[in-house]
DNA sequence: AATGAATGAGCCTTCATTCAT
DNA sequence: AATGAATGAAGGCTCATTCAT
């Protein structure tokens, strides 16, 4: 069976895996084993190829931020004019793939773990940073100088959807909380004194 | 030495050494002895009064809650007329006692046992609808029927906004929160047509 | 059966069992769990009093050290003379309690020890120092300047021994090491013009 | 690329990276892995040239007992007369090549593993007893039957000396213990009524 | 009321060794 | 000839929990 060129998919299917058992599990309590046996290989190997229970959570976290900067990344291509690109960006952080129970979860322990962790720390705020980036940069042709803040309350929403939602788990309404922070975007794009 | 009431003391002591902990280490790995320890008496006495670790956690999260139950409702005591309450409830969550780094990992680590413990999950459930109601309350006599789902986005906002917070660790800014959910506040009384 | 101070107890117990099995096994590739077990208790006590394993082996290691000492003291008390002293702490090094192979083995494992560990290396040192300044103490009576040197030779031999000792497990023949050193000693006193 | 002739270029790269690695490590708690790299092949290979760990060791110590011999050998080719064929072997010990920090850590580790493996045993038998039939082949000349015990002490502060070179890392002074030996010899030499 | 004593269970990690390629 | 892939086994250590005092 052992064949070359095995670690990238191993890799993969570990970082798969972590999803799913945060999820499966609930918080960051998980077993380098329960995540190798899910992922069809030795806790053993997990090490091989990460080095370490810590590295792995990396991996994944590094993993869904992926996924979700290309979910971002093709609805802004699709997008036409700022508006349709910050409703693009919205709804990519509802979608069915980002909205998941398994990945909210592991989205939750991630903030937990940048907490402890100097690299998760790092990780997330890039990801803050950059949405916060594409809100401003399509908020500012139509409001101006009010883009900042209201970039801040959208991404706050946003942020806050996604921790109540961890709550509520299995009765997710993805389309509930998207709703609301577009309705927030009108708000904000009407809102012409502030 | 002292033999009468000390359990009400005894117990006192060990959920703020919980909370402690928790903001100490950054997350729920915390040890019952680290935590009896913090709390001045040994972990077989931690167990004794508190029946287990879930329970010690159980008991802290209350206690923050209570804290912060107490806390509005001071304010809320002291308000005059709708929108100084409502923004007297928003004030609350920011309040020195409530934004403190220690208090916030011990939140946001309390959102993550909520998916595990059914208890957890329920207490959290408790403050959201009380803050809700408090919110609809007090935003319906100027808003209507709006008020559910403005409700909805301010106190979303207010969770995403400690959720933040939890990553910046040190440099809490508590100020800028409080203010962009009054902004919200703002937007949301003004917007007539929604 | 719990009982109070039972701390000491243990401790001495398991250092004696360190002895004991690192004499069994032949070298230090003894676990925590083994040496645990022949003391009578979990390998969780053994590190709730000690701390980890190299600490165990240094505790040991003192062991073995102090008794030594204690036997070099006792027969310096009983001798009378700087020849007979001399003697009694040549003898005190091969006396059944230090010349049995478990001992034997311990010695010659920790100066292995004594590589990695700066601890252990501190100690062997101080077992050192002690016999050489024993030996110039009472030489320098008898052979004045050459007692520097002499004492370098005798203590050389005598460790020599100690390791040739622990090749030739089982048939250990003290006496034909004492005999040589004592042998040694006899030209070292004679030899006038070195 | 090569396909000819690898074997014994392999062999003796592990070999050599044995003592390396023993010597970097100060002890036997040395992975294959790690002799493999140093030695720049897979472990895998290793264990396909050796077949296991303990006999890589085995070769190794071999290898150190052979050049000692080798040493040995040509310094008793050059020597003229008994006392300096004995001077010859007694500096052979402490040549550069011999008592570098490496080799001495190989050479106590192996005195360790002897404990335990009965080749290792056998092989450090036959060092000693060449050892002494050298010293004695050479002093029956010149002392006769006291020999057989003249040759006993200066083989025991040999090993002795090198016992304690193993635990003055770095600082070794291998012209003092050449010394030391030497003017044993000359004790026993002039020591006529023992 | 309070604690030292004690342990079973479990987790992370390492490593020698094997196997297919 | 040589190696990446893979794992079983084991060890050190931690910790919640219990118990006798």
């Amino acid at each position: 069976m052992p064949k070359l060129g095995m670690e990238p998919i191993r890799r993969a299917a570990l970082m798969q895996a972590t999803i799913d058992e945060i999820g499966a599990v609930g918080n960051l309590d998980v077993t380098v084993s329960a995540i190798a046996k899910r992922a069809g290989m030795s806790s053993a190997l997990a090490h091989h190829y990460f080095g370490g229970k810590e590295q792995i959570f990396l991996a994944a976290m590094r993993h869904v931020l992926r996924v979700y900067a290309a979910e971002v990344r093709d609805a802004l291509r699709a997008a036409r004019g700022p508006h349709a690109r910050i409703e693009a960006v919205i709804r990519a952080g509802f979608s069915s793939t980002n909205f998941q129970p398994d990945v909210i979860a592991a989205w939750l322990n991630f903030y937990v773990l940048a907490q402890t962790s100097e690299d998760a720390n790092r990780l997330l705020h890039v990801y803050q940073r950059r949405l916060h980036s594409n809100l401003v940069h399509d908020l500012r042709p139509m409001i101006g100088e009010r883009a900042e803040n209201a970039a801040v309350r959208i991404a706050g929403l946003i942020d806050g959807s996604y921790l109540r939602q961890g709550l509520a788990r299995g009765t997710g309404v993805a389309s509930d909380a998207t709703e609301q922070v577009l309705a927030l975007l009108a708000m904000e794009l009407k809102d012409i004194v502030e």
